[in-house]
Parts: C-alpha cells; structure tokens; sequence
DNA sequence: CGGACAATTGAAGCCGGTCAAAACTGGTGG
DNA sequence: CCACCAGTTTTGACCGGCTTCAATTGTCCG
C-alpha cells in the first residue's frame, strides 16, 4: 500500500491521461483549443455550471474544490502541468459538481466540448485512457474518504505535504530540499480543517523538526519521520485511557 | 443542487449503467458468467486483491466498503439489484482499492476478465456507458467528501436515511413508508461515525417523531423534516455563541 | 507609512469517540 | 417452555481533538 501510493514514479498516475495519446491525438484535442493566460486566483468553472468544454494546463496550477454555502472551500485535488481538467461532468452529461480556480498564474487551454467528442469518438485510446484514468481517480477517492475519517489531522497533514512534495517538486536532486507553496488557507482547505489547526500543526512539526517553514514556504526536512506520521497503514495507537490504577 | 440529488427518478444514476446497454451486450456480458448463491456477509472480494472480472448483482445488496488495520470497516457505498460491481480496479490495472460483501442474502453473477474486455473492446455502448458512469461516481464522491468535512453526524445520518429510502424501497405506495434494514454497525460505518453516537441520534430522530424504529427496522415518518435536517445545501445556522452581553 | 490581508497565538467549549456496562434479542438445547 | 449464551442494541460517563471566536503580530505594496 505504501509502495504503492508512494511508489517511486516521479509522475502519479492521474497525471499520465493526456500524456497515453498519440501525437496525434493529442494535436486534434489542442489543435482546436483556445490557449489563454489566466492569473492567480481566476476561475475556470464553477459548481452547477454547463460543462462547455475541457482544459489542459501547460503551466501553472488548479486547485478543484467545492464551495459551502458558508463560504468554506474543500479543495479535494490539486491539478499540474500536463493535466486534464473538467471532463468528468462532460462524460457524466450533467452540471460541473465541483469548480476550479487556478492557484499559481498559469497558461492554460480550452478544448471545446465538441472537438473533445469528436476525438473521443474516433479514438479508442482516448476512450482507454480515460476509462483507466477514472478507474484509478476512484481510488484515490477510497484512500481520500477513508483518510478523512479514520485518520487525525496530524496524519492528513503529513500526508499531504508528502504528495504535494512528490507533486510539485521536481527538483529531485535531495530527498530533502523541498518547498511547498500554497496559501495556509488553502493547504487547511485541502488537508480538511480550520486553518488555525493547520497552522499549529504546522508549528508542532517545524518545532519538532520535522518540517522547516519561512512565511510562504514550508520544506520537508525529515523525510522518513513525516511519512512515519503520516502513517499510511494506520497502525495508529491511539495513547490509550489505560492507566491502570 | 436538491431537486438533484432528490430528483424523482425512482432509481438513482449510478443503477444505471448495465440497463443502458442492448440486449444483445447484456447477454454477452452475462452469457459466460457464472451465478452464485452468496449468504450475508460473504466477501467477493478485498482490498488488495487482484482483480479477476466483475460482478452483477441479480437480487440482494453488496456493501463496499474499506477496512482499516484496526478492524473499522469504512462503508461508501451500497449496491442493489441490477447494478454492476468491481469494473473500477480492472479499468484501472490495478488492485481492488475495496472491498466488497454481501449484506443480505444476494444473488451474483461473476463475468470474467477476458469476457467483460471482449465486450468492451466490440461495444462502443458498453464504453460509453462506462464512461457515463464514472463522471457520475465523481460528482457523488466529491458530495461524499464534502459531507463529511462540513455536515454533522445528525445531518449526514438524515442524508443517508434518505438515500436508503430512495434506492432501496421500492414500495412507492406512501411517502411515508420506508423501511431500512441494516445493522446499526454498518449504518454507522455508512455515516461516518461510531455507533454508539448513531444509536443515539437514531433516538433522538425517533423522540422528535422524525422517524420510527424497532429493533431492526427504521422508518421515516416525517419526510420533510428529515430533508430539512439533512440540510442539502449547507445553510446550517449554527447556533451562534453570540449573547452579546 | 498606513492599510489590507495573511499568519499566528490565546482561550473556551462543543461534538463526537472511546470505554464500560446494562438491556435486549434471537437461537439452542435440556 | 424455560434457562442460558452470544451477539447486538442501548445507555451512561468521560474527555480530548477541533472548531470557533477574538485579538495580536507580521508582511507586502501602493
């Protein structure tokens, strides 16, 4: 299981959808596409929206995510370079579920919904790839749910700095340099808690020396203790009431 | 986003799937398998495992669900009668991320591996469907996840006591008349929470003549209230702290 | 240099999890 | 038909992790 999630790949594998096509293939999608620089913060699509096409991002990167009546925001993924995004609600044939707004200024572009189909129908690998790229987002959506209730913030925290790490990080040239950027906000949004939680769990490992942070920067320092606390096989003994009087 | 959720439609979306394809592709899925009795609470297959072909489901209810080293078990999902299950892991070439087992006595059909990509390859339908599909699951997990981040026990159990009520009674006679069979454990797994804590919002649901139990069954009484305490979209008033003194 | 916004720290209290034990159920055999 | 056991449901008590509210510090720019 740990291997398997955090398997050496430099790449996950959701990553990999645009990249199974042909040349080809992947000239008629971006042939037709419209490419437009958007700037932090902008966004894409919003939740109950009409699905009008899909996007591919050259650079940059989108965070999906879904508002609260509130005004709370649950991001669920972060999208890279060289991914797809939106194509869930076209294939689903209903309003987008979700909305999508990018997080860093970012180049990215449009593929009218039509162009898609029209690939999608000639195309068997495109039809593959998606099929494969679905059924393996499902699991990540298993190991999201279950994370979110069995596992402690602490543990949700560690987790994601670690795949947001293997994500973002492509300067591989130490286990140990690693920078992370994203807003507290928007890393307590993903991770699943108030952002004063987030920053004191933060605190908790910089001042264990786990992590190192400057204001807009948090880097990895022990790499072994966060995938320790991490704890990705749920072993996690709970310090039991048993005192034993 | 309720009339969605809660549209008319007497089954949900996600049923769908195997219904949408011809005769001729139904019959060529379900040609080669082989039906098996199963008795409640048998496996068919777990998380882990490697995956062999999918399920169909003739008669009775499957759970899928996640265990967690310390024996909790994490429910996502219910399937019944005429849904198909386990295509997930096999579209993405990898291990079952899940498990599944029968709750009640259930009548399943497996179709090979070699059989359901046969189909698969010839069969644009089939590919499309699927497709369908997983956009669909989608939008169903991104709720999930959002639920449990933002809804309390009490609303998420009122929203899983609807969706109980929609998929499995098909007794469409009353409003009113519903009746939900399943073991507090495994409902408690479905919601998210433990069980003594769902006994006893169970109870206090039944004091405030939302709902109706004995032992084994539960039933919705007053649908209204359960779809207002379900509180689809997120309103909840929290009762502020401020006694401005 | 101030004004706005992000990050941090402090304090209070609730929701829900966990442990423990009682009440209830159905099934079994004497 | 009753006593008994195993499993499930229910109730009670406790308390800790998080959220929330509030206030302070830090930081980036115009």
């Amino acid at each position: 299981m740990i291997t398997k999630i955090l398997s050496g790949n430099s790449r996950l594998k959701t990553d990999q959808l645009f990249e199974q096509l042909t040349v080809q293939e992947q000239e008629a999608l971006l042939g037709p596409g419209v490419t437009h620089v958007y700037k932090k913060g902008e966004m894409l699509f919003r939740d109950g929206g009409i699905p009008t096409g899909i996007y591919y991002i050259r650079s940059g990167v989108v965070k999906k995510f879904k508002t609260t009546a509130k005004g709370g925001e649950q991001i669920f993924y972060l999208c890279g370079e060289g991914e797809l995004i939106g194509y869930h609600a076209l294939l689903g044939e209903e309003l987008y579920s979700d909305s999508a707004a990018t997080i860093i200024d970012s180049q990215i572009t449009f593929i009218p919904k039509d162009d898609f189909v029209k690939v999608l129908r000639s195309s068997a690998t495109l039809s593959n790839a998606l099929l494969k790229a679905l059924g393996h987002e499902f699991s990540l959506f298993i190991n999201s749910i279950t994370n979110l209730r069995t596992k402690s913030v602490r543990e949700r925290l560690a987790f994601n700095l670690l795949l947001l790490d293997m994500k973002f990080n492509s300067s591989k040239q130490s286990d140990i340099a690693s920078d992370i950027q994203l807003s507290r906000t928007d890393l307590a949004n993903l991770v699943g808690t108030a952002k004063e939680t987030l920053v004191r769990q933060l605190q908790e490992f910089k001042r264990e020396g786990i992590i190192d942070k400057t204001d807009k920067t948090i880097r990895i320092v022990d790499r072994k203790r966060i995938i320790k606390e991490a704890n990705l096989l749920g072993l996690n003994q709970k310090k039991s009431r048993s005192n034993i009087p």
